[in-house]
DNA sequence: GCCAACGTTGGC
DNA sequence: GCCAACGTTGGC
């Protein structure tokens, strides 16, 4: 059964053009310290799908498609006195943080930005469009899914 | 740069 | 276990 996801990313640290040249196309998505994010990735499987979202920047948006090429594994960066998102407590013998990898699938022809999610009432429940929404990795109903992918389908021609 | 919201830490 | 302080996220 393909789940559906949103995982963000400021472009400024990795973009999805960022990924789009990464040998394969592919690469792990690392560097998530936040326990209902890391629950969320530990609940991919092979073959699910993700959006891909830019955050902190100029048009904060949904900007493509990106597909779960893994089984969930630790995050050796924790592991890495020198990683940027080291984190001593989490422990090689019983890791704390878990990545997949991904792969780029395509980009979207336009930015579906924040502020035109918001305003479609048929997706309003997406935890993204919540108050104080932080997280950054987060599932998509199969629902929201089609309709957003129906948004940015809607001027292809 | 500002600030609201949130998660984590640590004293008690 | 409570809660204040702090650091981070992320839109604007």
């Amino acid at each position: 059964m393909t789940a559906y996801w949103l995982l963000k990313s400021e472009p400024s640290a990795f973009s999805i053009a960022d990924l789009k040249a990464r040998p394969q196309r592919t690469e792990h998505w690392d560097g998530v310290r936040n326990y209902q994010a890391r629950n969320h990735l530990r609940a991919m499987h092979v073959g699910d799908r993700a959006f891909f979202y830019h955050s902190s920047c100029a048009e904060p948006g949904i900007v493509g498609v990106i597909r779960v090429v893994s089984e969930p594994y630790p995050d050796f960066t924790a592991f890495d006195p020198h990683a940027a998102h080291y984190d001593p407590k989490s422990d090689p013998a019983q890791p704390r943080w878990f990545m997949v990898d991904v792969r780029h699938e395509k980009d979207f022809h336009r930015v579906i930005t924040l502020a035109e999610l918001k305003s479609h009432r048929e997706i309003a429940g997406m935890p993204l469009l919540q108050r104080g929404s932080r997280l950054s990795v987060m599932p998509v109903s199969e629902r929201q899914w089609h309709y957003i992918c129906a948004l940015a389908d809607a001027d292809d021609s």
